[in-house]
DNA sequence: CAGTGATACATGCAAATGCATCTATTTTAG
DNA sequence: CTAAAATAGATGCATTTGCATGTATCACTG
């Protein structure tokens, strides 16, 4: 396999594409977390509270929730000890790895998830649904699954 | 003017859109700032010699910077202390606005700027470039621009 | 199967962050 | 023109974060 230096007009065109999506993303979440919903849980606790939720079998390791999320190890593990003392997730020892953590939302966390989720996709729908059209909206889907997948496999 | 409500399946579709968007932007950022030209200055430090790299001017207002961050005011505020600090920008006051503080890079704070710049290009097209189509690229960079400019202007 | 290295998560501690509030300036209302 | 309200940014303080490291378990090697 042979690699060619890219040319700088496709390094320009990576890096704009770049800045465009994670500006994006600034605009977005800065009106996300500044909606009522995330009064009550940060929007990073409740991240990982629905990243649980969608989950098929309800648990996942902290390791598996680290890669969903932009915090440090230590920053997740203390992120789950504020969910535990407020009785939202409890942790369980890995039946297959005695030095995983399995993370398991309590039915208080499932309920909080499922409230705040309510109102949280509706501010989404209410930012995301009026600026893009449904075609649009999922080529934008396409292309950023396409992105992270990329990425995830390097 | 009348508002419709949206459907399910439209509320469901934005949701998933930005979902998506987000953890491709968690991908992206995680890779990023692990590379090795953050070491010298975080990558949000980073990002404000950036903006101000960019801007025509060269000087920009604090609440201007606030804006492109995910930062409060006082964090941001905080922020450019330390950029301060290590002699990497300048405050001034605005001339128009008696309240208000122009920030503007010095040249050590330029230099650093370009030089983490560099690198920082390199592992962005590394990222991004294999994984999209440049077509689909410009189409990703389309979207989310008008996804930020419905945004901004709401 | 002992010993070495790797991995998963927790924890001490310093640094960064956000909320509430403060000061100073500007804008607006009367 | 003056007084009240709004805005820009700074600061005290409690919370959150990350780095470095610690402990426990697992994987690999000879």
């Amino acid at each position: 396999m042979t690699t060619t230096a890219p040319t700088s007009s496709a390094v320009r065109l990576a890096a704009e594409t770049w800045e465009s999506l994670f500006r994006s993303q600034v605009a977005v979440m800065r009106r996300l977390q500044a909606g009522p919903a995330f009064k009550k849980l940060p929007i990073k606790e409740y991240d990982v509270l629905f990243t649980l939720s969608r989950c098929p079998t309800g648990k996942l390791r902290l390791n598996e929730i680290n890669d969903h999320v932009l915090l440090s190890q230590s920053s997740l593990s203390r992120l789950v000890d504020r969910l535990e003392k407020r009785g939202l997730v409890e942790r369980s020892i890995a039946p297959d790895d005695g030095r995983g953590i399995l993370l398991g939302l309590t039915s208080a966390g499932q309920e909080l998830q499922k409230e705040i989720g309510r109102e949280h996709v509706r501010d989404i729908a209410e930012l995301v649904a009026p600026a893009l059209t449904a075609d649009e909206q999922r080529e934008l889907l396409r292309l950023t699954d396409k992105l992270q997948a990329f990425v995830a496999s390097k």
